[in-house]
DNA sequence: AAACTTATTTAAATCGTTTGCACAACCGAA
DNA sequence: TTCGGTTGTGCAAACGATTTAAATAAGTTT
């Protein structure tokens, strides 16, 4: 039995719609009443009942992050950590909390948020990385629900999107890469249907255009973002009668997979194959060798995009908010790629 | 302006309670009339508006996870990825919402938890790690919320808990460097206020103890759970006139900073340092060399912690789940401690 | 002193559910 | 026929806030 509006009233002997105006700062209240509602409110120990605040004002003042599908991959990198926590640290500076969501299959992640955003649990959503034809994505544009998408989103238009340009990242890692000297690059996708391998590749496949240099179908590897696709996508590029000399791998933990591998069959890194990579998350610059890393500013992009949904909540869904943030990405170079062909020929 | 149980009602020529009563598989709605009712739910779309829905039934479904003051810090842990993801996983499969929460310092923490709570948009509390006197511990005891404290408690008493069982795994950890003939061994600690550190503290000193070596002060650090505190931890005991010949380390992502540290400096592990390690994230196999950890089950730990808050949630605080679960805990052991000095004697 | 402002405060409706109680209809048994 | 017992449904009062419109008090003009 928890203290209400209307115990404070009474022990304030004022009206509970009063103290209401009081909690909202309402202009027209007098500086005594104010002063003696605050008192009693203090004196009880009165918390306002969230639930009955949001039924009337129909906001929830929390959004929900969904988690993508395979939670069981992605929530293995500390990459989602790292974005969490940029959205959690933005949300609650503006007063809101922050809900997770996950679902097994794409039926179930539909269904959790509908009953959170149409059962009027939270006010809006973040999406972690869509696909082609996400069916999230389209529920929450047909029901015209706040949203924004951290990746990509071109082949929907007037969506709010938080993203790298990972074209041009790719392309910068790719040709960091070339200017060591190596011709031969191999490159490790993430899954083909995620929007960002796509568009790294096509940085990667810009950058050795741009050098004439060979574009061999067998060198580009589609895997997960686990540790393993890395080893295995290693294992088969090392198998390979003409060898690639250095390679684009989209995740650094995909990475260590690849320099794990390298390290148990002798190969060194990285005179014998280097290795450039994205996402640069801290235990990147620790590892052996140290990993040259595209920094894609994780944190920056949660924070943003829990700045932008919150925005175009209280914007009241006002159009003009619903443009595609570019967060600025910085190659790190490290060790695992800092061998340069040109010395040694 | 969304689709509501009146709505429904009047499409269907029944009263809304009636509607209330098919939502809630009340045993006596009559065959036809639930069907009929649930056919135009379908037709109109109809969600339950969970506010007011937990506005009557002063209860929401969700519970919230309190992220330990220094975020900052233990955020860059996959350890808490893997822990949150247990919770978030557990915790959809009852029906429940995980609301994330944090807080810059521990008066905000506990406001922030006050808020949630008292406001009651939340059942509960998952409180990850306490240290002694913890002010959040406190003030869920003294307003009888339910959480549950994931890590050790016993300086209170009646608290719902999960954690290992520290002291034993501490023990094995020493006794297996011991075993391996091991007799100069260094502990890599926690901050010392978190109860984990102490208790590991406490097995280590029993291993030694039981084995009749030396136990020095100087060969115990404190750090916090960062590589750079391995990094320091690991040069202060190269620098000793007398280095340990093996180390107990807290964490796994500290064992990289010594590690890491070891081999800019040259050692071989392990053997020139062997290092054993606590928490076994997925990386710990993954990195070179492969590192020897205890794995505290961290998945498991959260999974359990979600369930038994739940469950005291919804037994309405019922004494009798007021206790301590104990996560089972094993060595894993790899290159970082494969070597016996015992074999180069 | 009446009339008119202006500054505060209150009464009452509302948000979308749940639920105790009342009631009607039907059943078989006395 | 009358009664006790089921079964199925509706009424209306909560739950704890916000908010519109109206009332009251206080201050200013004329």
């Amino acid at each position: 039995m928890s203290v209400t509006i209307k115990d404070v009233a009474k022990k304030a002997g004022v009206s509970p719609s009063t103290v209401s105006r009081v909690l909202s700062n309402h202009p027209r209240i007098s500086r005594e009443t104010s002063k003696k509602v605050r008192d009693i409110m203090e004196e009880l120990g009165y918390h306002p009942n969230i639930m009955a605040k949001s039924l009337v004002s129909k906001t929830t003042n929390s959004i929900c992050v969904i988690l993508p599908k395979p939670a069981e991959e992605l929530f293995n990198n500390l990459f989602f950590m790292e974005l969490i926590r940029g959205i959690v640290t933005q949300a609650n500076r503006s007063g809101y909390d922050v809900v997770l969501s996950s679902g097994a299959n794409e039926k179930e992640e539909v269904e959790a948020v509908s009953r959170l955003l149409h059962g009027r649990r939270v006010d809006g959503a973040i999406l972690l990385y869509s696909r082609h034809n996400d069916p999230v994505v389209e529920f929450l544009q047909t029901n015209q629900f706040p949203f924004v998408l951290v990746g990509r989103s071109d082949e929907y238009s007037g969506i709010l999107s938080v993203d790298n340009d990972n074209v041009q990242a790719a392309y910068e890692a790719t040709k960091h890469l070339i200017s060591l000297g190596h011709q031969r690059i191999g490159f490790v996708s993430g899954p083909q249907n995620l929007i960002v391998s796509q568009d790294r590749l096509l940085g990667y496949r810009k950058a050795l255009q741009d050098s004439n240099l060979e574009m061999r179908p067998e060198w580009i590897v589609e895997g997960e973002f686990l540790q393993e696709s890395g080893y295995r996508a290693m294992s088969f590029f090392m198998n390979l009668p003409e060898r690639p000399t250095a390679l684009v791998v989209l995740d650094d933990v995909v990475s260590f997979g690849v320099l794990r591998g390298l390290h148990e069959l002798g190969f060194k890194v990285p005179e014998d194959l280097s290795v450039v990579s994205f996402n640069n998350i801290t235990l990147a610059e620790l590892y052996t060798p140290p990993l040259t890393s595209v920094d894609i500013g994780i944190y920056q992009l949660g924070y943003t995009a829990s700045q932008a949904l919150i925005q175009l909540i209280q914007s009241d869904g006002d159009k003009q908010f619903l443009k595609r943030h570019i967060i600025p990405h910085r190659l790190i170079i490290r060790e695992s790629s800092m061998f340069s062909l040109n010395n040694t020929r």
